[in-house]
DNA sequence: TGCCAGGCCCTCTTTAGGGCCTT
């Protein structure tokens, strides 16, 4: 991947011991979806040792125990491998910020600040906006909506990540057939999306 | 399945309170 390639988008997905590292949660699984355009150009996703213990409900949860983890790579190693890996581009997440705190959080703790905020996408925010007509936003939820298919077992990080990925695809979709004509062939980049999920909430009225 | 947090968003609002979303 080039470091000039700035259409380049990375969906990421953590699996983690709690809801915040200030709390002293810390990562167990994460994966990286690379998106270009409307092609899903590689992905990345590995478990993480940090030592901390999984909380019995996080583990029925995801499925991910001590003892999986106990032969994983140390969580710096990990990022570090990340961070070589991908240029900074904008990432990609469903509640982005739950997954950016612990990107900021494990980047730091790896000694890779570089890395460490980068600019952010959320399909949540964005999924409020353009589907007000869905159930609710919950991940499984919009992939139910739009009958994506399924990536494997829910709340493991590569699947989640995967179904970020193709919810992001289904939204640059969207955003084209609403707005072809006023895009003029302009690109659905991460740019274009970050003013759309800015403009103001509209309960119950799609903003297309 | 819920609690823990944090940011966003809504309404019986703005000097506040509660729901949604993530693990």
């Amino acid at each position: 991947m080039s470091w000039e390639d700035r259409e380049l988008l990375a969906v990421v997905d953590f699996e983690t011991t709690g809801l915040s590292p200030r709390q002293g949660a810390r990562a167990t699984e994460v994966a990286v979806v690379w998106v270009r355009g409307d092609e899903l150009v590689d992905q990345y996703s590995s478990l993480m040792h940090t030592g901390v213990p999984i909380p019995p409900f996080i583990e029925r949860l995801t499925g991910i125990s001590e003892r999986m983890l106990e032969t994983a790579n140390p969580a710096a190693t990990v990022m570090r491998e990340l961070a070589e890996r991908q240029p900074p581009c904008p990432l990609i997440g469903h509640n982005v910020g739950f997954d950016a705190q612990f990107w900021r959080d494990e980047m730091q703790r790896a000694d890779c600040p570089a890395h460490a905020e980068p600019a952010r996408l959320c399909t949540v925010k964005l999924a409020r906006r353009l589907y007000p007509q869905a159930p609710n936003c919950k991940l499984g939820t919009l992939a139910a909506f739009h009958e994506l298919a399924p990536q494997g077992r829910a709340h493991r990080a590569l699947a989640d990540a995967l179904t970020t990925a193709l919810l992001w695809l289904q939204m640059r979709q969207d955003i084209v057939h609403h707005l072809g004509s006023e895009l003029g062939g302009a690109p659905v980049n991460f740019a274009l999306a970050d003013r759309l999920q800015a403009l103001p909430f509209a309960r119950g009225e799609c903003l297309l």
